[in-house]
DNA sequence: AATAGTAAATTGGGTCACCCAGTAACCCAA
DNA sequence: TTGGGTTACTGGGTGACCCAATTTACTATT
């Protein structure tokens, strides 16, 4: 039994989701101006200081910019200036299935030929879990599903001992949520990918790194031609 | 003559750096409690809604934690919890200057060969226009020279024509800026940089995928040994 | 003495009405 | 064409106010 601590959702908050979903879909793009703060606040329901606060963080991360008697604009996303993180990984955000799959292909398949040479016991001990935990209970819901693969995904990264391999591994992970979740609709999938996990582990407990690194390709190319046949 | 934007500084901003200065000092540590709204608005001579503006921005980048009721925390910055983005680009942020060497020797190889294949006549006249900025004026600042490598590795990745790979370029390059920047001391680095990008600028020309790569790691290399030697 | 209950003070969440200064759009005169 | 006003609008900021959750201190119970 879990328990997970519950944590309230302000206002501000809302309203930067709503926004930010509004600039990922182009909805909302660099140099459109955003309606005033009184009309926004009350089509949101909301006073004025609570947007303000959404804005305020919008703000600080510069994606909007505040003209004090001329209005609120989405801002441009510069070169040179102001290159934040956040800004990156919105552009990230923004990047097509395709595009990622294929950054994916190449540094993943390398982290499985690292892995292989730098596994240690523990390290495949902690893939092996990984892996039968697919396999385990008969049935499980598709989040479940794309959470044990998630798991054996950063085990593997785990076991490069490089621990920017696994933040980006979790960042390709999480951008392609979506994606991977719709993967099991396909039927016989579960299966197909248990054995392909199994055989990617089973090169890197040899520490072949050749092995393991054409069999990640192989998975990842799975991966991809059922992505573009959805 | 040349004029800059007046930007007027907001009172949420102030605050911010005030209290940023504190946790940098170790003034405030984690876990601390921070003064009521109500009585640090006073000490601050601003309102209690200015102040809130402040701290909402504080609460989304994670270094602080409201409990309506409670009061306001300085927040740990957890491995384990959340992984929202935000704590990944974080995480990336702490890691090990080698570990992101590693990491970006891996994939700019790659990117580097992928450009080789597809790079348009237009991506090759962008790349040789960086290439040469950085040859250009005898004496540039440091930051000036960080900032032209950073547009000839822009641009390359840019050839390879998958936007993953650029915005995953550009927040290593982001992450790596200060080290990057430290490397202009050893004497004649920038001749021998120029050298080493005119070599992966040739190969990608000639669509020597091969070859670009090799020029890639041999350059990568380089500034891995001189950052160990550093 | 330890515990459970309770009332009051405190704290953050949020709203509302209000004032100020800068902007934009327009008109008008030089 | 240019510069000066006028006016409506917009963001910046304030202060008083209410709510609900937390904390604290005190009380009654066991």
């Amino acid at each position: 039994m879990e328990f997970k601590e519950i944590i309230p959702v302000r206002l501000y908050e809302s309203v930067i989701e709503q926004i930010m979903d509004l600039i990922k879909n182009n909805e909302l793009k660099p140099g459109d101006k955003l309606p005033p703060e009184r009309e926004l606040a009350e089509k949101l329901s909301i006073s004025r200081n609570s947007l303000r606060e959404a804005f305020r963080v919008l703000e600080s991360r510069g994606l909007i910019k505040s003209k004090p008697g001329g209005g609120r604009f989405i801002r441009e996303i510069r070169e040179n200036g102001h290159n934040n993180t956040e800004n990156i990984i919105l552009s990230l955000k923004k990047s097509s299935i395709l595009e990622l799959l294929e950054a994916r292909e190449i540094f993943e398949v390398k982290i499985a030929e690292i892995a292989a040479q730098r596994a240690t016991l523990e390290d495949i001990e902690i893939i092996e879990e990984a892996l039968n935990k697919m396999n385990q209970k008969e049935e499980l819901k598709d989040d479940k599903k794309t959470e044990s693969d998630t798991e054996f995904h950063l085990a593997i990264s785990g076991a490069s001992h490089n621990f920017v391999f696994v933040n980006i591994m979790k960042l390709h992970l999480d951008l392609l949520k979506e994606t991977r979740e719709k993967t099991w609709q396909i039927p016989g999938r579960r299966e197909k990918q248990y054995q392909e996990h199994r055989a990617i582990f089973q090169a890197i407990k040899e520490h072949n790194s050749k092995k393991a690194s054409e069999a990640m390709l192989k998975h990842l190319r799975n991966i991809r031609e059922i992505v573009v046949g959805i």
